[in-house]
DNA sequence: AACTATTCATAAAC
DNA sequence: TGTTTATGAATAGTT
């Protein structure tokens, strides 16, 4: 119904195809509205485009948990039932999950071990070694990170301090020279916040080779 | 579009409107089949006519209860009853606990620590090193009691050899005496059976004092 | 249920 | 996205 007879299959066109649903969207709508209200039918459309976007038609009469709920009676179909015993097992999973998880935390806490056989707990004592190991090699580089900045912040203190002398020796020894100063102060201090930037407490994200 | 325009409102004449129910019902089923073919779309209508028969469609890639999911997510309205909503908190609740858990589980064993400030990486080495204490404790404890249930067993041993000779030189001593041989034995061993209990591989479930 | 005169929906083009 | 228009589809009323 339109300039020329079309075959219904996917309309590869993206475009094309976004078009005529906005149409067809709108006319399924209209006549949902229609057939409602010439026939007093209860109807429940609901439509999700392919770009995730919904829309809704519920006739006015009643709401869609109405609706749902006569279609539930009707077609003995369950809607609810197996989607409460499905989230029934989700939890169930989680919580096996999660109980597993906190015995293992307690474990390497070293609570809870009293009843354990003397091989796991020579495992756990590998874990907790190996964990030790990985923490202190990274406080180390964090340290030494540390270091290295603090090595940087000096020189950068040590430099801007120079340059502010110089530029007051330029300032008493000669007004004539006093825009000259301000220049090569400026010179400097552009290349300077690069090195203000760092953050000693968490030095590592900012890291200066 | 047929003989004649009509209003769009409730059709009084009762077999008309059953006449048209049934065949907009129709046409909206084919165009509802029709866009979620062109356009793909994900589509679900029911209808409920006056008498109350109903009639549904829903595209083939998906179920109603997707849908619905679906519905819910993108309007943000609640369907099912305030029971589902519980469980559904219950997992979201349980999921970041169990988010958490796996964090600190990871950070113990010293993976994802990179970006973590130098007072975490304390603390972490803190509870690993409080840990360690309380495991090598424990095996510590395991081991001594080993040993001593160790010592036990062969103290038994070597007291039921005891009076396994005594038994065997009663018998060769005197036929008389046999009687009273038993009996000894039998006051005896029925004080062994404590000994043998105790399991050397889990000599922390079978305590002895 | 079929038929058919009409109205309606919409594909293509702008 | 909105409007226009030619055309195919849907359907109201009739048989």
């Amino acid at each position: 119904m339109g300039r020329g007879k079309i075959e219904i299959k996917r309309i590869e066109n993206s475009s094309n195809r976004q078009v005529t649903y906005s149409k067809r969207r709108n006319g399924i709508m209209k006549k949902a509205k229609e057939i409602t209200v010439l026939c007093d039918a209860k109807v429940s459309l609901i439509i999700f485009g392919s770009s995730g976007k919904m829309h809704e038609y519920c006739s006015p009469s009643t709401n869609l948990g109405d609706i749902l709920d006569q279609y539930q009676k009707t077609s003995g179909k369950k809607l609810w039932d197996a989607k409460h015993e499905n989230l029934s097992n989700e939890i169930d999973r989680i919580k096996k999950e999660n109980d597993n998880m906190q015995i293992e935390l307690r474990h390497l806490k070293g609570e809870d071990i009293t009843s354990l056989p003397y091989k796991e707990l020579m495992a756990i004592e590998d874990a907790l070694e190996n964990g030790l190991t990985y923490v202190r090699d990274k406080q180390m580089d964090v340290l030494d990170q540390t270091w290295k900045n603090t090595k940087f912040l000096e020189e950068d203190y040590k430099q801007l301090n120079f340059i502010l002398n110089q530029q007051e020796m330029g300032y008493e020894n000669s007004r004539e020279q006093m825009d000259d100063g301000y220049q090569r102060a400026q010179e400097y201090s552009s290349q300077m916040p690069l090195s203000f930037q760092v953050q000693p407490m968490q030095p590592n994200l900012q890291e200066r080779k």
